[in-house]
DNA sequence: ACCTGAACACCGTTCAAGT
DNA sequence: ACCTGAACACCGTTCAAGT
């Protein structure tokens, strides 16, 4: 297309193409076919088409899928959890942590199996590190913080592993809220005898909100945590 | 073998061969391959060699992959959280549920993925309805029902997820004690500027019992919703 | 009804060969 | 060093054909 003539371009981009094939190229655009395809969707083949190469290039960047998901994961959730702000009291940072991971993960549905999958990952790691630091200022012995930091890692990650789960539903195209009707009203429509509790809970199901949901269950988690603290609710 | 004479048998058994071919007989193959090999062992070819019959003669039976690893799901966990004891307070009976659901996931390393991937399907659902009848009686309103017991789903499968994940893990020959030891000395050398928590409780790490932690972390859940009926803990 | 096995489309990964 | 594309082994699923 365009007329290239002896231009003295500054050496600073010695790219050798349009777009140089890098690996942090290569794991955003698998990140675009992750968003709008899913994880059955991410092939080296559709990555490489993508990209105009073969698919063979992509693998000396990135040895192997999972080396690709854990990479595309870590992008998006080490840019989605900053530093918390110093000033914040302890329940309000554990929120903005928490909300960090869930909006991303909410934003990107493969996220959630992928991060559940990933044990101690370095990514996973950080968000456990970003936790502790505020369930230290609530807790007494390491013992006490170890397990109250664990459990907030493992609802948040849970949460985001449900999520996509309900994201990756059978008919995903459907809208959330039909989808919940249909939900609600097979739920109260149960055997009273069998799901007495489910039944009693339709409604809540139907007009509930994730999010909201979400901080609800990280809520109890901290009062639990205070409880512990003042010593009150122990004996249940 | 045998030398087959012209014995009466008696026609309760119309078999036609050793093992007869049935669905319940392939998902408890296919069990037994999860449990030794995981997910990634278990094909239908794997399936049918054990079996003794062709891979398309399963698909008779259930109808693709996803089914099969379903149906292995709920024979597995419906038989281990039975009804819970009439007499048991809350606590205990959610105790006994939740230990219930881990142990098997802890005994089937490939069923904590499966059922975080499984959103509600009629196994998960049973479990949020017995949860939910026992969170009846310590929360009032259908919205704090419903969110604690969703919160207690999450975190409960959610733990499942991750320690499938680390099961899993690289190197899964090696002894569990053995890797925390590696990991803990891990967390031990990390920076203490940037991960000043995770340092300090690497020696929690090293000592800790999933078991324990993951009670740990229900008994949390449990005194956030206790405290939140007395309430007090509600201004953290 | 139940079972068989060939065939299809697709995948991740490897690797000899290029520049 | 970076890239190419053929080749390999394997998978889930389909389906015409048998009994």
């Amino acid at each position: 297309m365009c007329q290239d003539g002896h231009v003295d371009k500054p050496k600073t981009v010695p790219e050798r193409r349009a777009g140089a094939l890098t690996r942090d190229r290569v794991v955003a655009v698998a990140t675009e076919i992750l968003d709008e395809q899913g994880e059955t969707g991410l092939t080296f083949r559709a990555l490489a088409a993508r990209l105009q190469t073969g698919h063979g290039a992509i693998q000396w960047h990135v040895a192997n899928k999972g080396e690709l998901l854990g990479a595309a994961t870590a992008a998006i959730v080490t840019s989605a959890v900053g530093e918390a702000r110093p000033d914040a009291v302890p329940r309000q940072a554990v929120h903005d942590i928490a909300l960090g991971v869930f909006d991303v993960m909410d934003a990107h549905p493969w996220l959630g199996r992928q991060l559940v999958g990933s044990a101690w990952e370095p990514t996973t790691l950080w968000v456990f590190e970003l936790l502790g630091r505020q369930v230290a200022k609530m807790c007494t012995t390491p013992t006490d913080q170890f397990n109250a930091t664990s459990a907030l890692l493992t609802y948040i990650i849970g949460a985001g592993g449900r999520e996509a789960a309900n994201a990756g539903a059978p008919e995903a195209a459907r809208e959330r809220q039909e989808l919940l009707d249909t939900m609600s009203q097979f739920w109260g429509g149960l055997d009273p005898r069998r799901y007495e509790f489910t039944r009693s809970v339709a409604e809540s199901l139907r007009t509930h909100s994730d999010r909201a949901v979400f901080v609800a269950g990280i809520d109890l988690v901290l009062a639990g945590i205070n409880s512990k603290k003042t010593g009150i609710g122990t004996n249940i």
